[in-house]
RNA sequence: CGGGGCGUGGCGCAGCCUGGAAGCGCACCUGCCUUGGGAGCAGGGGGUCGGAGGUUCAAAUCCUCUCGCCCCGACCA
């Protein structure tokens, strides 16, 4: 490709509606463009960048014997009422209606589609295992998208669905998938992790996200790195690493603590750390049934964990008018002695002496509160976020924490769509039974992005070989070059995408561009080309520059694709 | 949905408080010049100031409504 017959309008300056670092490159980088909110224009480079990335995906896919469809972006809604989605999955699902008043929606995930599709025209266990796949556009409607095209609204999604006679063979098509996968994110040369992870509204029990390792990642990940057990911060169960010294418990006292609220203000008030003080959130369940939970002032709730306790129910934080209602003390004063309801206890009070609680009653605490004699949780259980300092639930080493991005979800899923959809087929023993479903997910368009946040520097995107929309950019200072520019162009564009940068441009303006746009290896002729004939190549990534007779070129670049880990 | 902010040429912004001829930088076009890290000079084109209504002799500026976008939160592959 010449640069003079591409399209990628750079920019110089970052776009103000961008925040994070891949939104901001993507953009000036000419890549995407927003068309409206979480609704983006893939450009010509974007573009090449995301069919990379497919066909990736596309290849693995195939070699794991899954095959490649294409189901309809608009889905009626009969299919979503026979799972009961229609109702259940909320102002996401973006309804419509079409001419004739029937409901319709942009289909955000395929379960009942590819349900549908199976449950048609399958019949016996002898065509099992099945597993179908798609790349196609995906419409969520997040109430609030954000970060570019790390979450729209409409994006481009790899879904998958695994079709088995049994259990085991689901574990064996998980299992599939998940080495699958692993292969995948590899080849598109990310730095990845697996990680146990929540099942959410798609449903099944269990399930592991594959997340991009990234300083800005929305995930935060524990994992051991002993014994390599690593799970989504929602899933982590909380083990306290330190051990509480025992001292005899001192009298309740109660203090005046005029105006300190939050745990920390409590703390500095008092003169204690803050994990000596606790705190007291009030929840709403079902809307009828109010519960206190109480943990240590330093560690956070978890509310994937309620939801486990709660197994369904609806649950919500109290509003400051209803505490006071149910306990009789302001939000920040609330502690768990002598209340009317439920008490339930994190795990860390356990063994824990002489904290300070709030004394339901306003502008006090009581001082010395102890599991047991001052208040009996009604139940004690895990419900805060693990943190550094607890301990793996494998094997009892520290745990480690990082930050992730997530690329990939899979999930078992089991009968949840094959049972009310009524899929069945006819197995060994006669006997008709439901399929038995995975499902697997990669956000494709989110990969580039992820890829992007994990890969770049102040000049600009740094493309990983294998998905770089453009490996390698070949610019010449001077007009004289251009001929053996193009020798080399012809020569290299037959094993790689080269892009030859034949602008009538300032070197500087060449540079930039090309630092910019990520391109893995810059090829330039300029003094040394003119003095002795040797091309310039710089590496994008070390900056590191070599020089070469013009002929050596194609053996260093294979040498450098071989390498390149 | 709650809270905050922003809509002025393709991009980034100033002007608004205190009403009085729509500006700046970049980009774009022409010419000269320059050519290893987003050059310089000269000339030029391009804007219903998000939209509607109102106040006023006069509105980008003040008032009301409305639409869009961004950020924080709740939520989520």
């Amino acid at each position: 490709m010449r640069w003079s017959k591409f399209f990628i309008p750079t920019l110089r300056e970052d776009p103000s509606e961008a925040e994070i670092i891949s939104h901001k490159l993507l953009l000036r980088a000419g890549m995407i463009r927003k068309l409206a909110s979480g609704i983006y224009n893939f450009l010509p480079l974007g573009f090449k960048a995301l069919k990379k990335i497919e066909n990736i995906v596309r290849e693995e896919m195939n070699k794991a014997g899954a095959l490649e469809i294409l189901m309809p972006f608009v889905q009626p809604a009969e299919l979503w009422k026979e799972t009961g989605r229609w109702d259940v999955y909320g102002k996401e699902l973006l309804r419509f209606k079409d001419r004739k008043e029937h409901d319709f929606c942009l289909g955000p995930t395929h379960e009942e589609v590819v349900t549908e599709i199976v449950r048609k025209d399958v019949k016996s266990y002898k065509e099992l295992p099945l597993i179908l796949y798609q790349i196609a556009v995906k419409f969520r409607d997040e109430m609030r998208p954000r970060f570019g095209i790390m979450r729209a609204r409409e994006f481009i999604m790899k879904d998958a669905y695994s079709f088995d006679a049994d259990w085991e063979g689901l574990d064996k098509s998980y299992q599939l998938m998940y080495e699958t996968y692993e292969r995948i994110f590899t080849n598109c040369g990310l730095k990845f992790k697996a990680v146990e992870a929540h099942t959410g509204t798609i449903g099944g029990d269990v399930s592991h996200e594959f997340m991009v390792l990234a300083e800005t990642g929305e995930d935060v990940i524990a994992f051991c790195e002993k014994c390599g057990y690593a799970s989504n911060i929602e899933l982590t169960p909380a083990i306290l690493g330190e051990k509480y010294p025992s001292e005899p418990e001192k009298p309740l006292e109660k203090v005046y603590t005029p105006g300190v609220r939050t745990a920390q203000e409590v703390a500095d008030f008092l003169g204690f750390p803050v994990s000596k003080i606790t705190k007291t959130l009030i929840y709403i369940i079902d809307e009828t049934e109010a519960v206190a939970l109480c943990l240590r002032g330093d560690h956070e709730l978890n509310e994937v964990k309620l939801e486990k306790l709660f197994s369904g129910k609806t649950f919500r934080m109290a509003t400051e008018e209803e505490v006071k209602k149910i306990v009789g003390a302001s939000p920040g004063f609330i502690g768990p002695k002598d209340l009317k309801i439920k008490v339930i206890a994190d795990k860390a009070l356990e063994g824990y002496s002489n904290f300070v609680i709030g004394a339901n009653e306003d502008e006090y605490h009581y001082l010395n509160a102890n599991l047991g004699s001052t208040f009996k949780p009604d139940l004690i259980a895990d419900i805060r976020k693990a943190k550094e300092g607890d301990l793996c639930p494998k094997c009892r080493e520290p745990l480690s924490f990082t930050r992730g991005i997530e690329v990939g979800h899979i999930f078992k899923l089991g009968t949840k769509y094959s049972e009310p959809m009524k899929a069945m087929f006819l197995d060994k023993d006669g006997k008709m039974k439901p399929f038995i479903m995975g499902c697997y997910g990669i956000g494709v368009s989110r990969v580039l992005a992820a890829t992007i946040e994990q890969n770049h520097d102040e000049n600009g995107i740094i493309f990983p070989w294998q998905i770089a929309p453009f490996q390698i950019v070949i610019v010449y200072l001077k007009e004289t070059f251009k001929e053996e520019a193009e020798k080399i162009y012809k020569n290299l564009s037959q094993k790689w995408d080269v892009i030859l940068d034949d602008r009538e441009e300032r070197p500087g303006v060449k540079f930039k561009d090309m630092d910019l746009i990520g391109i893995p290896l810059h090829i330039i002729l300029g003094k040394r080309f003119e003095e002795n004939r040797e091309v310039e190549v710089k590496i994008r990534k070390t900056g590191e520059r070599k020089y070469f007779k013009p002929e050596n070129l194609e053996n260093f670049v294979r040498n450098f694709e071989n390498e390149k880990d």
